[in-house]
DNA sequence: TGAAATGTTGGGGCG
DNA sequence: ACGCCCCAACATTTC
């Protein structure tokens, strides 16, 4: 009887698992492990690592629950499998693909410690290398993209096994907590208050998003002040709830078709889905892009240093409310709602003229979903670099988009409640009359900042050095 | 998955 | 009745 190990990375579900299935497909004994590997590029932020704790506490218990065990070990892969070959006699290794550049932590090799490692597509909808256009290369461009592999798609998830091999009880692993994922100071209560990492947290929460979300899912998905997104984007990028498994529930409502807002809610939401394959599909043809820019024009930009307009972001004290309401929803809770990131965004690389990878760098350190291939194409798209990425002129006034999505200042109050007292004509840009908002009793530069930039002078010198550069060009 | 400037149109007030 | 102006509403262009 041939042993197989489960190499568990970000797939920690047992759900529609295409590693696990083959494992299992072997009739062998199968051998799950986590393996905690040093930093490399890209290292995991804290609040990542917060989530991986709890979703490795959850799929430990699965596992338990089913007559397995979960083995955590440290190290190199390499040498840890070298470890678990020889004290298991594995003759593969199962897991599924990340297809992220050399170096990440997501990289994949086809062979380690002698051993073949197999690699499933449990991750995604599509192998990232694929579709290929017309002349055989990769998609630059989300629209044909998307229109490809809508009629392409056709998943086929696969249940839980509901029962296990055992695992020999004379092989080591360490305890969940000697791995250190979690916080020495306990900053992390907001992110346990809003979420609930692990398979089934997962799972729950796509039931609710097809029962009570989808319908309104069109136009709610643009005001942050509600729960109308998916929020499944943790869960996806550890692997909690397979992609297959979410189209197939979405699929399943455009079916019903008992609602047709609901199945616009659905196709809708499958768009969003697709950006994430088509992050993925660009990550791989084009690796350097989680450093440099896609479009090459960009490594000449000028980018202005500033130190304190960074950090007053970072801090959400720019002055600017629907941007320091994002980063403190950022710095709470692990998360941003989808428009205020691209407010925030924007606000850093055009209207600051910051460069895009110090904002994906602290994305990358508090986002719960912190994401290589989603994080390296949306900054570009924001900044303007990118593949398919908006135009540099397109450039957000905080002011209009908080006004339009956030109108009665439901989401403003929430994360600055200094601002409470404000009434709706004052609350989005308090600069713009400060004697009016003294009279509320909140002084700015005392209560709350004054803004960090001018957002006419500065959107003007954004479009000024980009005009410069396409002349260079 | 923009915003602002500029252009056009049409209704109403008014001499 | 008519032309004129104003301005809001909408469309188009430019960045």
């Amino acid at each position: 009887m041939s042993t197989s190990l489960l190499w568990f990375r970000r797939d920690l579900r047992l759900d529609d698992q295409p590693a696990l299935d083959a494992a299992l497909a072997r009739g062998s004994r199968v051998v799950p492990v986590y393996v905690e590997s040093g930093a490399g590029r890209w290292a995991e932020g804290a609040a990542s690592r917060w989530w991986r704790h709890h979703s490795l506490a959850a799929l430990s218990e699965a596992l338990a629950e089913r007559g397995s065990r979960l083995l955590l070990r440290r190290g190199d892969p390499q040498t840890v499998m070298a470890t678990l070959v020889r004290e298991t006699g594995a003759v593969e290794i199962h897991t599924n693909r990340l297809a992220e550049p050399p170096g990440c932590a997501g990289a994949d090799s086809d062979q380690l410690a002698g051993v073949p490692v197999r690699l499933h597509g449990g991750n995604l909808l599509n192998p990232p290398e694929l579709p290929r256009n017309r002349s055989g290369g990769p998609y630059r461009v989300f629209t044909p993209y998307y229109q490809r592999v809508l009629g392409e798609l056709n998943p086929a998830p696969r249940p839980a096994p509901t029962a296990l091999p055992a695992v020999p009880g004379d092989l080591d692993s360490l305890r969940l907590d000697q791995l250190g994922l979690l916080p020495r100071q306990d900053w992390a209560r907001g992110l346990a208050a809003r979420w609930t990492p692990g398979e089934s947290g997962a799972q729950a929460r796509l039931e609710r998003v097809v029962d009570s979300i989808l319908a309104a899912y069109p136009e709610g998905r643009d005001r942050p002040a509600e729960d109308a997104t998916s929020c499944l984007s943790p869960h996806l990028h550890f692997g909690e709830i397979s992609p297959a498994r979410v189209m197939l529930e979405l699929q399943a409502a455009v079916m019903a078709q008992r609602d047709t807002r609901q199945a616009a809610g659905a196709r809708e939401l499958v768009r969003q889905l697709i950006w994430r394959e088509f992050a993925h599909h660009v990550l791989l043809h084009f690796p350097h892009t989680c450093e440099q820019p896609f479009d090459p024009r960009f490594g000449q930009f000028p980018w202005r240093e500033d130190p304190v307009t960074l950090a007053a972001w970072q801090r959400g004290e720019t002055g600017i409310p629907m941007v320091d309401a994002g980063m403190r929803e950022l710095w709470h809770t692990g998360f941003m709602h989808n428009r205020v990131r691209m407010i925030a965004a924007s606000l850093l690389t055009k209207s600051a003229g910051i460069h895009w990878l110090h904002g994906a760098r602290w994305f990358w350190d508090t986002l719960v979903d912190a994401d290589l291939a989603s994080n390296s194409l949306n900054w570009q798209w924001v900044a303007g670099c990118g593949v398919d990425a908006a135009p540099f002129f397109r450039i957000f006034n905080p002011v209009t988009q908080s006004r339009r999505f956030d109108p009665a200042g439901v989401y403003l109050r929430r994360w600055l409640p200094e601002l409470s007292p404000l009434p709706n004509a004052l609350i989005h840009a308090p600069w713009e009359k400060p004697a009016l908002v003294q009279d509320r009793g909140v002084v700015l530069g005392r209560d709350y900042p004054r803004p960090v930039l001018d957002l006419a002078v500065s959107r003007n010198r954004a479009l000024a050095a980009w005009k410069r550069l396409l002349q260079k060009a």
